[in-house]
DNA sequence: AGAAAGATGCCCT
DNA sequence: GGGCATCTTTCTT
């Protein structure tokens, strides 16, 4: 077995980007082994782009993306949700690829019970970067992990595609969403559908004030 | 201290 | 196709 080594993930984030398709996260968890192909992927570089949580220089939060390439970043977001990306580049550089979906190719039913009744069908079980965490069980204690260790509980193997690799734009970022920095396996099922940035309307707000502009006033 | 937005997913119509 | 759940982080007073 090859696991991708330090100098794989220490190159620019466009190049690694595409070729970490076909590769297989791999995550040992008390309660067994989970492995997914990864079929689909984004590209954030670091500082100089303004969709990366890196944008605003380094935080508690994104510290890991400032340090050694091939480590995880994992975060949490829209309260109940976790995202894992590998980092890529010098230290520093804080650019790194987030993992948007991939097909489940050892531990399905362990996936399956993961992800509870709603991701049964195969395609679905990590397809989207927080189903991806949820089937392979990745949350805040996977934050910063070293996955060019073979020892480590999470890992990277070395895989070539197996299929035409298609390049888009990002899914859900607002800015910089021109940019076609999203890779996948063209045709693959387990892809997740493209979907543009649409800004959440405030729900919670203290009775009697004023709400929200109204964003359907345009014509 | 307070607010606003967020690299999303599920359930309903 | 659209609303809603739910909370952390970061920016603004």
């Amino acid at each position: 077995m090859t696991t991708l080594a330090r100098e794989f993930f220490d190159r620019p984030v466009l190049s690694v980007a595409p070729e970490l398709l076909g590769c297989v996260l791999v995550h040992r968890a008390a309660d067994g082994v989970v492995a997914v192909r990864l079929t689909e992927v984004e590209a954030y570089a670091g500082a100089a782009d303004p969709a990366s949580h890196a944008f605003r220089g380094q935080t508690a939060r994104n510290a890991v993306m400032f340090g050694e390439p091939g480590h995880a970043y994992v975060y949490f977001t829209y309260g109940m949700h976790f995202c894992v990306n590998l980092v890529c580049g010098p230290a520093g550089e804080a650019s790194a690829v987030l993992l948007r979906a991939g097909q489940v190719i050892d531990g399905a039913d362990l996936a399956a019970a993961r992800r509870g009744g709603a991701g049964s069908r195969q395609a679905d079980l990590a397809r989207g970067p927080a189903r991806l965490c949820q089937a392979m069980g990745i949350g805040r204690s996977q934050g910063g992990a070293d996955v060019c260790d073979p020892a480590s509980p999470l890992f990277v193997r070395a895989l070539a595609p197996g299929g035409q690799v298609s390049r888009g734009p990002r899914v859900g970022v607002s800015r910089a969403a021109d940019v076609p920095w999203r890779f996948w396996i063209t045709g693959d099922a387990t892809v997740s559908a493209y979907r543009p940035h649409v800004p959440r309307q405030r729900v919670r707000g203290p009775a009697g004030a004023p709400r929200p502009a109204d964003r359907s006033g345009g014509s």
